[in-house]
DNA sequence: TATGAATGAGGCTTCATTCAT
DNA sequence: TATGAATGAAGCCTCATTCAT
């Protein structure tokens, strides 16, 4: 764990370490306009790495993004990949909170449960493409230590969705014949790859396409539709 | 279509071309070394591509892959995009071939059909982890007449598959309710998606896994499960 | 000899330089705090120069070891140069004051002079081992006309040393079969390169260090043993 | 030792570590013309940083000085760095030669080694200005597993100079009132200043400066004068 | 005084590609 | 075919310095 802050530690640049070690956490209007900028910058890195992907994307096109020099940017990061780990983080600390919010569920099934967290991933991810897209094509640009880190949090996920799988089929409402591992992973595949063929500017709403995933994964992993047929539209 | 034939033209090395233009698809024993080293060089290319990324892998670790130097590949490549553009091309000729043969098959109900498509094109993924990797990661790397080469040819899958699902509808063999071309890219995310779980030393067979895809996937599409309980080992 | 008081005047802060130009020397206790702010922002110079070498060591290094941030720095300093500039001149200026007491001395002999300039030196250098580090290391990365000014000093310097050798050698002192010239190079190294290998925490005291260098200088111009057999302990 | 030889080896460009490791170590006119291009490479860089100094210098000055790109440069070292160290085990290298031929001289008393050693390290030093300067100016610049390796090299050395004192103290061939350890500092003092203050186009060969310099460090560590009065001019 | 954002130049290194041998 | 030297463009990062607050 200290490791990992380490990391976290290390990537910001010097003089805003610096400040955090001194406690200068208040809200000032300093402080304010820089958390601004920083999201500033996340979301310009977050739009060029999409468009050209993490590797091909070079520090110059994201400050050129900003509208600043390529040497003003580093006041802000302290390598290239930080940009990238900064926003994996993000969508993990998002992800993480979708699933605690499942898990806090209480007197709801966990078919449910299943069918809840499918359609507010997707509809997470569909509102996150960049980032999201991001988070599966570059995850392996990330230097090991901070690799690692992500995916030890990654499959801590994993453990939990088949563990609910498991659940549902222990109490009947899913096909126990299936192994819950691989379930769980036709489950994520459903839920992800939403990211490589959503339109934003397509027929289908966001929660259609919610719609639609949840009810094939609920219905692929063998369970019983939902009674009330409330399809969102 | 010309324009494209022309990309790939000029996407092979001099003499190839050349010998291709004047038919000279004999079998001698220099064209079958020099097929051999070409697969060898494709060989190298996905092993470093797949492991490092298309954007990261440089010309250079192909070279070191096959014990030459760098200079040395330009005999076989014209640029390194080349490389890339090949492998894609080979996965879209065994992909479409399976497409094919699927087609073709009669008697046989569109549900058994999109089951069989399902095992099938699982297998050939597991079968061939690399090079389906770099197609799903690194297709955009890919200069545009080239990658709109390979995407129109995919759009045609994508096609062939809503049909099968439609028909699959329309005759009381998948749910209705559910728009065929959102379930089409369920249903190939349950196949694509598999690149990224599947571990070739685990437990999980091949077929074992191509089995939980289809029946994931027929169930997700709201068909009823084959009559015989062939689990594939 | 204007060139380089102007080069010096030019290189104090604006404040300063013209708080001296007006002849303020006076001694408020605004001039004392800043004059102890100087000498704090110098020896951070110092200790960072010495650690990495002036080319090596960044302004931000120096503002770090003060505690400051770099942009403050710049209340000091006009350039990272005028740093390395002041730290050489306090050397010349301590040295200078060696000397002149050697050469202010009355009923010596030269050979007595050259011991005691040995002795003085050396301690002075095992006292202020950073910036006599620095100053044998780095005055090659001042600029033209501050290194000609140093220089020149330097060059002065010599040449006092070695009409005391000269003289020594005439009142048969000193072996006169070799050039003064090339001794007295040899008896600097013997004075200088102390900086390279003495290691303050170890055995021997600077005045042992000294007495050795003392010793071996005196001996290697060619010159009798002092008498009394004193060595500093 | 194999931390050290692999330090050495990382340190060649790929392919030449490769042709190495295959045993291509044959005198092809191709190796002899490569073996003179490494040779100008140390020069120019030798030349480079004896002027600006390793930190100032940049690969574009090197590359300038051979006339060829920046990029180019590369195929001759992996880094910077790499120019840098070896140079320096160049000079370790001769040095160590020197020192071994020193010691296997036989029926020569210790001082007369001594007297022999700083004669020829003074010349080979003038001999071999631009690389000595480099070797006492920037060896610090070296990354720590380099460093140490050129470090621990010389300690050897300094411990036979050391014991060569203090076999001429035992034997009555030196002053024994001084700390062997720290006359030898002195002794090397001698030696390597000259590369500060010898200039090549100046009055004083290198023989006569080589003979000032053994006679003022015979005479500094006590010993009597040579008997034949050979003073080479 | 102090801050911290921004500048702009320059440094080290990588790399796809070419070409003479 | 293979080699290896060279190119030239580009990429990441550092840094001395300035300036508005």
């Amino acid at each position: 764990m200290s490791e990992v802050s380490a990391a976290v530690a290390l990537s910001l640049p010097e003089r805003r370490a610096a400040a955090l070690r001194k406690g200068k956490t208040d809200d000032t209007s300093r402080t304010r306009r820089r958390r601004k900028r920083d999201e500033e910058v996340l979301n310009a890195a977050a739009k060029v790495f999409s468009e050209r992907g993490y590797s091909d994307a070079s520090v110059q096109d994201v400050a050129d993004e900003l509208g600043i020099l390529k040497g003003s940017l580093y006041h802000y990061i302290r390598t290239k990949e930080d940009l990238l780990f900064w926003l994996l983080e993000e969508v993990h600390r998002d992800v993480e909170e979708i699933l605690d919010e499942i898990a806090e569920m209480d007197g709801v099934n966990p078919l449910e449960q299943l069918d809840l967290y499918v359609r507010r991933q997707v509809v997470y991810n569909l509102e996150n493409l960049k980032r999201i897209s991001i988070y599966y094509q570059d995850l392996d640009r990330l230097s090991e230590p901070r690799r690692k880190h992500i995916i030890e949090r990654r499959a801590e996920h994993d453990r939990f969705i088949t563990s609910l799988i498991s659940d549902a089929q222990a109490q009947g409402l899913a096909n126990p014949d299936l192994d819950p591992r691989l379930l769980s992973n036709c489950l994520f595949a459903t839920i992800i790859w939403t990211y490589r063929w959503y339109k934003p500017r397509g027929r289908a709403s966001r929660e259609a396409v919610a719609d639609v995933c949840a009810k094939f994964a609920r219905a692929g992993i063998g369970g019983a539709p939902a009674i009330e047929a409330t399809s969102a539209s």
